[in-house]
DNA sequence: TACTAGCCAATTTTT
DNA sequence: TTGGCTAGTA
């Protein structure tokens, strides 16, 4: 391995102050992180009381891959490498007595939260449009993430649907609270909260993690900033690393503006640059400079590289969205049978992902294997919902989203009607639904047979909760699965055996995870809700590391590619409306596209080619479309246009008159 | 199993 | 307008 460069040394060994480490791309900020955590190691803070935080479980899994490289197991014994959520998830474990959780804490995805929110409407404690569901749901998200409570919102509340969707933001924290259940927002939201009002419990975390790593900075939120502030307190004992110019989620809350924020919250910040780039030819680098300093920029940055300075960028024009993918697919053939590579050398990078539809058909027609980086997550999967939710509500009877869930999955015949009237009595006395059950006063507003059906579910899944001391939860899991006859209604409610059996073994995949996260980390004894609530954190991801790294195309969309690179790069439809994107031009928000293209540029190693269409199909119309704004402000030196055919509209005109002219005097 | 009518989305979505 | 997905039917 090499030896690292000057800045990346420096940056690894200053660790007496707060550090920002502005890392380009592909400028090895995963080595300084992982070189940094040996290096605090030896000189002699312990691993446990280390800290690396990142976005993703992969860059998570990746960084403790490479820090086992450089320790032994010893060394690194109760090192903390996780996202921000899954530390934010321990924290909350451990100090939910603060807060006045209870030990079982449910963690609520997307689907449960707009669930609740739904109900919440429904019910009539806040009066306001359910079809406008998603719009309130991102708006809580975004409340959260901004780190303002449901007081402040209202207080800011200037119009009557930001008044309304306060108030839905009040009951819903509520009901969270009643379900004993937490959201993903508040996973970091929650602990901030913890940390600035109980000063004991902060001291202790400040003490429990005494330096602090932070990968992707610019995508911290506000919230986010929040939690690295609470546990790095006055002395500042932590490492950021970041690029404002890969800043590509602002859209979703983050706030690049962070890292200036540091220099005014900690005077004694060093800064280093990481400029030297391992990954791409420098004419590449050029032109990624050339594009993105069109932006303003806080801290001035130029990439470099000495891997030569490569081949023009290539810009193709296609006079259709099909021609378009037929020739692109075409290339890649053609090239890696003369270059005798891999397809898993080409990656085909876009801005949504409707752009891959045409790749997808065309590669298909030609047997290349591709891969598609951004399918459904396993947790979306209605089978694994189920086992969920069963496990859920066993954990935590007042779980009302997974009671709802799995009540009548698989049959026993209670029905909307039934489920109305025990929400609308547990809604009145403010119970859980499972409470509810049991009590007189529903009983005489049912009929005596669906009281009996929901008596008897109730008392098995007592039963069943019974067991949960004994057994460990592999079998309790599997048990359940077995006494719900889970395997039969999956056979009777798929469309083929095979269905069924794919849902089948994704149940069983369930069931490993839950088995290798029990058994996983060392340390305290994880119990079934701890369990359930990091599994949720997990995602499809994991599991789709071995196609990844196949003999496959990679299509994705420029989002999903950050962190990425390849040989041999395509960026496609390299045009205004599309990239920038039209909705980004109307809202002037055109530095975040800029910086989107110039994540793009800077995943390619080798060959970089950007395609545009003169025609492309837009809701099933042929609209005429133009080359990106992004194009003309890259380095014309450097790129090499193909198949242009750009003539002035005029020319276009004159020239078809003149053939037809040509045409006509043939004729005659 | 296979077909079809009807509905939805068309910007990105780390947890 | 299109294509993909789902639910329902032959």
């Amino acid at each position: 391995m090499p030896k690292l460069n000057s800045q990346q040394q420096a940056a690894v060994k200053i660790i007496d102050k707060p550090l920002l480490v502005l890392a380009g791309a592909g400028s090895g900020k995963t080595r300084v992180i992982t070189e940094k955590i040996a290096y605090l190691v030896q000189q002699g803070t312990p691993a446990r009381h280390i800290a690396a935080v990142t976005f993703t479980n992969k860059a998570a899994r990746e960084m403790k891959n490479r820090v086992s490289r450089l320790l032994d197991d010893k060394q690194s014994r109760g090192l903390r490498v996780s996202t921000f959520h899954s530390l934010g998830l321990d924290i909350l474990r451990l100090e939910h007595k603060a807060l006045g959780y209870k030990a079982a804490l449910t963690l609520f995805d997307e689907q449960d939260k707009l669930n609740l929110l739904r109900q919440l409407l429904a019910h009539g404690v806040v009066k306001g449009d359910s079809d406008a569901l998603d719009v309130y749901c991102n708006r809580i998200g975004q409340w959260k993430n901004a780190f303002v409570s449901p007081e402040q919102a209202m207080q800011h509340a200037d119009t009557p649907e930001a008044v309304l969707a306060a108030a839905l933001y009040e009951h819903y924290n509520r009901s969270l609270k009643a379900y004993n259940a937490v959201d993903f927002d508040d996973l970091i939201w929650l602990p901030v909260v913890l940390f600035q009002q109980f000063p004991d419990i902060v001291e202790k975390w400040r003490n429990k993690i005494r330096y602090l790593l932070v990968d992707e900075y610019q995508d911290t939120n506000i919230t986010q900033y929040q939690l690295v502030k609470e546990l790095a307190g006055s002395l500042g004992r932590f490492t950021v690393v970041g690029d404002d110019d890969q800043s590509i989620y602002a859209w979703r809350g983050a706030q690049p503006e962070n890292l200036s924020q540091l220099q005014k919250d900690y005077s004694r910040l060093q800064v280093i640059k990481l400029e030297q780039n391992y990954r791409s030819a420098g004419r590449i680098l050029k032109v990624a400079n050339h594009l993105i300093a069109n932006n303003p920029h806080v801290f001035e940055k130029k990439l470099w590289s000495e891997l030569g300075y490569g081949d023009p960028l290539r810009v193709l024009s296609h006079k259709n969205d099909l021609t378009e993918a037929k020739q692109i697919t075409a290339e890649i053939i053609h090239h890696r049978f003369r270059t005798g590579g891999s397809y898993g050398d080409y990656a085909i990078l876009y801005r949504g992902n409707h752009q891959s539809r045409l790749f997808e058909r065309e590669l298909r027609e030609n047997n290349v294997p591709y891969f598609i980086s951004g399918s459904t997550s396993f947790f979306a999967y209605s089978e694994i919902k189920d086992v969920l939710g069963y496990l859920r509500l066993l954990v935590n009877p007042a779980d009302d989203a997974a009671f709802l869930r799995i009540i009548n999955t698989p049959r026993r015949e209670i029905g909307p009607s039934t489920l109305e009237t025990l929400g609308a009595y547990a809604n009145e006395r403010h119970i859980s639904l499972f409470d509810a059950c049991s009590e007189l006063g529903l009983q005489q507003r049912l009929a005596e047979k669906p009281v009996q059906r929901l008596g008897k579910f109730c008392d098995w899944l007592l039963q069943t909760s019974a067991k949960l001391t004994e057994g460990d939860v592999f079998n309790i899991t599997s048990q359940l699965i077995e006494d719900i006859n889970y395997a039969d209604w999956l056979h009777e409610n798929s469309k083929t055996a095979a269905a069924a059996e794919r849902k089948l073994k994704n149940v069983f995949e369930l069931l490993e995870w839950l088995q290798r996260i029990a058994g996983n980390e060392q340390g305290e004894e994880k119990s079934l809700a701890d369990v359930i609530a990091k599994v949720m954190l997990l995602d499809i991801l994991d599991r789709n590391q071995e196609q990844e790294a196949g003999d496959q195309v990679s299509l994705m969309t420029l989002h999903a590619a950050k962190g990425l690179e390849f040989p041999h790069v395509f960026m496609i439809g390299m045009e205004e409306n599309l990239l920038p994107h039209q909705n980004s031009i109307e809202t002037d928000n055109i530095e975040e596209e800029r910086r989107l293209a110039y994540v793009g540029i800077t995943r390619a190693q080798k060959t970089l080619t950007f395609s545009y269409c003169t025609h492309r199909k837009r809701y099933g119309e042929l609209t005429e479309c133009e080359p990106s704004r992004f194009l003309n402000e890259l380095p014309s030196d450097d790129l090499e246009w193909l198949n242009k055919k750009q003539l002035p509209a005029e020319e276009i005109k004159l020239r078809g008159k003149q053939s037809l002219a040509q045409l006509k005097s043939m004729l005659a």
